[in-house]
DNA sequence: CTCAATGCAAACCGTTTGCATGCTC
DNA sequence: GAGCATGCAAACGGTTTGCATTGAG
């Protein structure tokens, strides 16, 4: 993504311009993974931009509340992962072997919610699905 | 449940006969909510019954192996939590004004998951799902 | 008698917080 | 210059572990 559109995601967010807040969504936007905070802490450190996980910490809470990014929560990980946020809803496939996670597109809840929300009176506003198995590499070396 | 019942199930997991290991279990048959390892601490603490949050941890753990009990990791909550194991399977709503959860039985997956394996490749044996939103009562005093 | 179960204290680890300093607006 | 952002160190909180002791089989 272009610096520009960073810079005024940053900004339209009525937060401060930081070298820091825009190496950290550009890293984000960048990866074909999840990334936990250390994950994002190391990859700046190992190239010898000073970083503070602190700060790191404290930068991914602002962009979740911004919307720039989602924090995601898995059950088998024990750290905190983020994303860059796309605006698509998605799920997760989550491999037991190897932990490769990949994203899913679409969702078969729509239908099911109404159903629940008329069923239980409970209103319902959000759901998350985690799915667990074996991915295609892993399958084969079984 | 029946004292014998919970005696067999104890040791037909292999494990040692154990005073707490019998009450944990009836605890957690007896309980209508998801408990955590604290709550279950508490709970023999405030009856002066002696009790130690490892000891609760390690029971918990084995329990979990011998798939006595279900462990349950919600997004939302900082505490992981227990329920007793009814072998039927299920989800949760999860009220996000007053932290309630309810269970609800039937589940919508199982032709998406065929689906989503032809198109994938990917082997699904497990899933999770929460669903967020407002309870009844809490939507009324909105 | 043996090995699993327990109690206690300390460690662990990801995350959060207090406070002094730096930097954006 | 005001107030948000950052760095550093220490705290936090749920969970796990090492080790000595107890107790079930």
């Amino acid at each position: 993504m272009k610096k520009k559109n960073i810079w005024s995601m940053i900004t339209d967010a009525g937060l401060k311009k930081t070298k820091i807040r825009m190496n950290i969504i550009d890293l984000l936007e960048k990866s074909n993974r999840l990334l936990s905070a250390q994950d994002i802490y190391n990859n700046f450190y190992e190239k010898d931009d000073s970083m503070n996980l602190s700060t790191v910490y404290r930068t991914l809470e602002k962009l979740v509340e911004a919307k720039i990014i989602n924090k995601i929560h898995l059950e088998q990980e024990t750290q905190i992962l983020y994303e860059f946020n796309h605006d698509e809803h998605h799920h997760f496939l989550i491999c037991k072997s190897c932990n490769k996670i990949t994203p899913i597109y679409g969702c078969p809840l729509h239908d099911y919610e109404k159903e629940l929300m008329k069923e239980t009176g409970f209103m319902i506003t959000s759901h998350k699905i985690e799915f667990y198995g074996y991915c295609i590499d892993c399958q084969k070396n079984m």
